[in-house]
DNA sequence: AATGAATGAGATTTCATTCAT
DNA sequence: CATGAATGAAATCTCATTCAT
């Protein structure tokens, strides 16, 4: 019968102010320890509380893992659902759709590891609400990706949903290698790069430069 | 003191058939517990073994998990390198390569759930020799880029790491989700579309339509 | 420092009545969870008290325990004081203390398994005040029983303490089957059937019936 | 897949004397600390063994609690059975049934002590297969009993059930006052005390003595 | 007087791993 | 070679209890 309780991220908490500070301990040690070998007592010394205190607000050590990226993607896809209406144009949306995405882990990396290492594996983490809202931020490509295909920026002919998947795919691969190895420095400037790539493709435009056009042509004859 | 002792990927062993047994057995038990709620006695149950006798075999839980890749990802290695020069063009090595990746994946679900869920997020498997094999498998895309860029079937400005890495990234993220979620069917169907946008990419080239085409060609005779 | 106290079978409370709610609360929850199994958090959702209160009367979880018999068993052995008196004859004294004996299990069936299941068997229960209302209690029955042996209502070669211990194991037999299984349905109606073997034993008695009489009479002649 | 194992009291056991083992210890330690305050770890020195083997052997602490009767109150109720048939007449019987009920509970203060304080508390008792054949001994009692109805040893009138609650209550109180006070000193010389009262009741016998019969006889013609 | 919040103190239980046979 | 049996070493989780407000 608690009297007042705040909320975190949809759980009633005696102390809103400590229960994010477990998390962030949390965030803290299963990043440099894994799951299983992190111990709720490391997490309790690391968030300067007692182990039982770590209980009254979190049932299980599971459970606080899957506290970990609740409030951070909450905020994560509040914004982008905000800031996207400004933007014009598709390719625009998805250069600062994965600009977002990768500014997130790499402004993070503590949280980066976690999710790449830990709550990647984890199918329980599929049950979890805070995989709702990963699900639904990924919807935000596979619209933006649509609205492109409807307004010719985008050819007619791709799968929404493979796209996306090449772009989450390509984001936690290095996002993964970065948890794993450091490189590289800067995540976050990759997002050109991977956009053009993703836009243009490998193959050379035929009649993106002349030059390259005639070569081909008379290369075939 | 082994009388007779065969190899089985870089480890002397007795009796090497019952050491894939038991690798295979693990395989099947990770796959489905995962690497901590799998206990040494599910998988000692599974290969009809006692568990000492698995620490026969392995010293460690950890070198058994270590040991599912080892044979299968040599053998995929090695065949890569044997066929790969009989194919003409980056662009169809590369086809090449990205059919056999998802196959390999597609062809062992098991496998599949192994390395996406568990080894993936195991940093000591990063010191493992069967990481290295992962790593010169990697180079191969990386030399097939670099090869296609020399004689311009693929553009110059590209950055074969990063090429490379969305299509690991692509892969391996659509590899989990099908080891998660089940979907979709038919991972190595998805080759020729990620090919496609991989090469083209999603803007709409401005030779794409025959009408252009013929423009094109007729401007260059 | 309270100002205005009052007491609870020897105990100084703040407040008699929320000490009184606490104790039937407790005896509710260790009827049905044990005395282990029931949390004191458990008896202060019950009483609808903080935990917290529930330390402000009751200095440990056995102290809250052992006050549950406390006022019950007081009144119970004051009015058998009372009426004992004005009872005629050892046989019906006895056969009113045991109606009574029954009738308090029998109309509070979780003090009835309170006491059976739980305080039976904790020894320390024998160091508390309550225990010794409990022996006050006891020699009623020996009391009663010397009574008859003076007066001829009872044979003079029994033995009064086991008079008294096969009546209160009966008593608590039935009780303590009662608490577990169920039944019987009514335990207060045993009271007749108990007595008149208590009182007659099972030997048919000779001459009880004046058939019998004579058959043995003649056979022993 | 054990390749060799032994029953012990229905359970399969590496090694039966082991079993047997632990279970003294945790009588012994049951029987001065109580279940909850006695500790594994408490038995497992007792023992002699690591706190695991009791594992291997047990699944739980109250699984070793219920081992301990099993085997006891199989030996006894099967030695019951084989000897009941010699005996002659219901009231010798019973008196057999009586002395060897006391008898088990004074040859063993330690199993009378888990037995009467522990285990007829544990409301999860009932369902063990112990508690069947504590059953099928109750059963002894109310045979013999009909037995003593049928050829008029005994009255008529009486209540087998009842019966059978009275001398099990009586035998019970005693136990439990021995195992919490330590007294009488011998038990299983109360057994004619026993019989005599429930044979004959409190009440003196009009026909007890041949004098009151002559009374009796001439009264009733 | 009442209680929300915090925690100290363990106990049970689980397994990977070892070793004697 | 194989394994049955034994255990060392922890880690999670639970609560009774305390204390500041």
């Amino acid at each position: 019968m608690p009297a007042k309780t705040s909320k975190y991220n949809g759980k009633s908490f005696k102390n809103p102010k400590k229960g994010a500070t477990i998390v962030k301990a949390a965030e803290h040690v299963f990043a440099r320890k894994g799951f299983q070998t992190a111990t709720v007592a490391d997490i309790a010394k690391k968030a300067r509380v007692s182990e039982a205190t770590i209980y009254e607000y979190f049932s299980s050590k599971e459970e606080l893992l899957f506290a970990i990226p609740a409030e951070t993607i909450r905020q994560y896809q509040e914004k982008n659902r905000e800031i996207l209406p400004y933007i014009r144009g598709a390719a625009n949306k998805l250069r600062f759709l994965i600009h977002r995405h990768l500014a997130l882990y790499a402004d993070n990396p503590d949280y980066a590891t976690v999710v790449m290492l830990i709550l990647k594996g984890n199918p329980n983490f599929l049950k979890t609400e805070s995989y709702q809202i990963v699900q639904s931020s990924a919807r935000n490509y596979t619209e933006v990706i649509e609205e492109g295909m409807k307004n010719n920026e985008f050819r007619s002919d791709i799968e929404p949903h493979l796209i996306r998947a090449m772009i989450w795919g390509t984001i936690e691969h290095l996002v993964t290698r970065k948890s794993l190895l450091g490189k590289p420095e800067d995540l976050a400037e990759l997002t050109d790069d991977i956009c053009n790539t993703i836009f243009s493709g490998l193959t050379p435009q035929q009649g993106a430069s002349p030059i390259q056009v005639d070569v081909r042509v008379h290369s075939s004859e």
